[in-house]
DNA sequence: CTCGATTGTCTAGCGATGCTAGGATCGAAT
DNA sequence: ATTCGATCCTAGCATCGCTAGACAATCGAG
């Protein structure tokens, strides 16, 4: 059975060797830039071992966007821990979760895009969404409902500020708001959206 | 020289002929749908025509976002108005406008695909950027300008409150957000964003 | 009216894309 | 040693955005 669980092992590991060279590539030059025949040249195996692996694509996008997810649900814990810690009230944790989220946005644009932007044939906010994008939606959670305010329901809430986040990251790093007064948005979508 | 200016008026009808076109098939099938190919047998004309009107795809993009553009605009300031005349205070201003957006990014999402979603190649927020454009963050900004609150710049405040509305608009179409808590969500926007 | 020149349009084709069929090769089991 | 199944690659398909070059229609000068 030795055989076997060998050439497993050796499976998983080119699966996360294509979904590491995919990112890399997509950091590197954006997604437009992750084709199939660059990303089997970088991986040293022809473009079918892909297919082997993945329906097409669309799945490379999905497991970078999962990937991503982990990561970025560990980055928000930790900035609002540090918050935390940092004998911050709610207020200064909420800050320091919108500025985590937006650098995470800023410093891995192509996670951020297989995550939010592109199709990566997942299912968001649904029984079947994979569990990283859960936890990261917890993640948020965990952060924002303590200050979603009286009545107000704290995953309604988690979603409109993660959607203001959301239109922030987008819109600058399209260059579709300028970034000079980007910090000053953020203060203005902390102070009026959380209830502190 | 008529015979000249029939020419030019034939080759701008031809030029509305392509965007219309363009926008349409965008509407019906989806931007992926709209190839040149498919865009040249809509308008009875080989592919190269669109090259002799567009640089590319690019600049098709950007002309159907132009024209929505002026649309949008239109959309936001019929409906502050109508809330104005209405005897709503700014509060129900505001509601409507951000309706209004939300309502225009649905029932048009090729367009609001080629205004904020794809490379249109346009200048955004820049001393170049087409009136069109222009005139729409001005509409936004006539009626959120009075709501920005004490000491904070009415600008800044619109690309905030905007960036909310486009946050709410692509995370809702693309299935990350349910849609059946929309309506609360942008009553929270409103609510904690404007200063009423 | 005739005849180059210009303008306009089309056919055909280039390189690149995502994806797949079919053959070759290699290793395990008999 | 020989079969047989898994694994991988070469080669190719249809489609994409875009362009070169041929062809026809139109215009202006003589």
């Amino acid at each position: 059975m030795s055989v076997q669980e060998r050439k497993q092992r050796e499976r998983a590991d080119r699966e996360r060797l294509i979904v590491a060279a995919a990112r890399e590539l997509a950091e590197q030059q954006g997604w437009d830039a992750v084709t199939t025949r660059r990303l089997a040249e970088r991986i040293e195996y022809s473009q079918p071992v892909l297919y082997s692996h993945f329906r097409g694509k669309r799945e490379i996008i999905g497991a970078v966007a999962l990937e991503g997810a982990t990561e970025m649900a560990a980055a928000l814990r930790a900035a609002t821990a540090a918050a935390s810690t940092a004998a911050g009230g709610p207020r200064a944790r909420v800050t320091a979760l919108a500025r985590a989220y937006l650098d995470f946005a800023e410093s891995h644009p192509a996670v951020y895009d297989a995550l939010f932007q592109l199709d990566g044939g997942l299912a968001y906010a649904q029984e079947d969404t994979p569990a990283p994008l859960k936890d990261a939606f917890a993640a948020l959670l965990e952060c924002l409902g303590e200050v979603a305010g009286e009545g107000v329901h704290p995953e309604m809430f988690t979603e409109t500020f993660w959607a203001a986040l959301h239109g922030l990251a987008t819109l600058s790093r399209a260059g579709r708001q300028p970034r000079e007064f980007m910090e000053q948005r953020v203060e203005l979508v902390v102070d009026r959206l959380a209830a502190v």
